[in-house]
DNA sequence: GATGGCCTAATTAGGACTTCCGGTGT
DNA sequence: CACACCGGAAGTCCTAATTAGGCCAT
């Protein structure tokens, strides 16, 4: 009622200091514009804990370590002291374990440039490693890349500039370094261990520094796609969102460095994109849990429950519910070969199956899940 | 009626950009 | 001239933490 007399009197009066009461007042009673119109908007998403999330400090290797990362000083709003918010889980920051990606559909510009290199829709297409080893990249169509970080912020008007400023920012906080004289050229000062890496050509040459055959790149490109133009870059966003097989590229080629994880025989690709998109896009998220709260999910992690449940009604929910009981019975059955063999589990660990697949490791449930597909 | 626990919506603080800009270098 | 690049400043969006208030049982 006070904010309705107030904002009635304030709408009503003719005061020659309008001004100064309208500011009074939008600072007293009356709700500003936004206030009134926004509805809020709750996207409830469930997300598996850890399975995106583990990504402690010894899984990252430091590749520069010139520069500390720079704190970033803020602000001028201060009230009482409260627990700050996990910052981005930049690789130098050692409490950020679990943090990654908490909340959801948050993805970070450099996690999303580190997933496009991990992608064979896009890397070398628009962007690639010049130098794998120190964590060299180059945006090599730069506004094709923006555009698809547009597209991923939803926010259409993303352009290599902006784009640009977010980069930068990451100069302070010891994220990304400019390697100089090389336009479009940036450095990574840490990577996760397990990066995959794909280049261009054999690999014979992708340690070289090519940054000088960016015209040819173009080139490239413009054969490889429709025409050329941003249009195609368009109609790669569309592919990517798809999440379909990635058109096989024949001068591509992935490997692993030696520094790095090694692989004996390359993953399927189905699978390794599961691990590979762990964020937004993971499978888990969007295709096998799309209505289940939490609560839910512990619910539907009792057997019995699993099993009682009819794909009448509630088909997501009776296909996440497959999910967990298949989920439960590979690893049950997984831990009866392991016990077989003589594995190295501590006795008990497994004893309780039902209970257990919230915590398995992730790339043993996504790799189930993948497979489960 | 007082109390405490639970739940939910609203508010607040702060991180991560986004937008705009003026400027420099290639 | 176009483009990449730089960094300041202000704004937006989103999320986690906190607070306030309603409901219910005791």
């Amino acid at each position: 009622m006070e904010t309705l007399v107030a904002a009635d009197s304030f709408f009503n009066m003719d005061c020659p200091e309008t001004l100064s009461l309208e500011q009074h007042y939008s600072q007293t009673f009356l709700p500003s514009l936004g206030d009134v119109i926004t509805t809020p908007v709750t996207q409830v998403t469930v997300s598996a804990e850890g399975i995106v999330g583990a990504v402690g400090q010894s899984q990252w290797q430091s590749l520069h370590t010139k520069k500390p990362a720079a704190q970033l000083q803020s602000k001028k709003r201060s009230r009482k002291p409260r627990h700050r918010r996990a910052e981005s889980p930049t690789p130098d920051i050692i409490v950020k374990k679990n943090k990654y990606n908490k909340g959801g559909n948050t993805l970070y510009l450099w996690q999303f440039l580190m997933e496009l290199l991990q992608d064979r829709q896009v890397c070398p297409r628009y962007i690639k490693w010049t130098n794998p080893h120190a964590g060299i990249f180059k945006l090599v169509n730069s506004k094709a890349v923006a555009r698809l970080w547009g597209k991923h912020k939803n926010k259409p008007d993303m352009n290599y500039e902006t784009m640009g400023r977010a980069l930068r920012y990451y100069y302070q906080r010891g994220i990304l370094n400019k390697v100089e004289g090389q336009r479009l050229v940036y450095q990574f000062t840490s990577l996760p261990k397990d990066m995959i890496y794909i280049t261009d050509g054999d690999g014979s040459k992708e340690d070289e520094d090519d940054d000088d055959d960016n015209s040819g790149n173009e080139e490239d490109l413009s054969d490889e796609t429709d025409d050329g133009t941003i249009a195609s870059s368009d109609q790669s966003v569309e592919e990517e969102e798809d999440l379909q097989p990635p058109q096989k590229k024949s001068s591509s080629s992935i490997r692993a460095l030696t520094t790095h994880r090694t692989r004996a025989a390359p993953r399927p690709l189905d699978q390794r994109d599961a691990l590979l998109r762990p964020t937004s896009s993971s499978l888990i998220q969007e295709q096998h849990l799309p209505i289940v709260s939490a609560e839910m999910l512990r619910n539907l992690q009792n057997l019995q429950k699993i099993q009682s449940l009819q794909p009448t009604g509630h088909a997501s929910v009776f296909k996440t519910a497959q999910l967990l009981g298949s989920l439960c019975e590979r690893q049950a059955a997984a831990a009866v070969v392991m016990g077989s063999k003589g594995a190295q589990e501590t006795p008990g660990k497994r004893s309780q199956q039902g209970q257990k697949s919230s915590q398995m490791e992730p790339p043993q449930l996504l790799s189930l899940i993948s497979s489960d597909q």
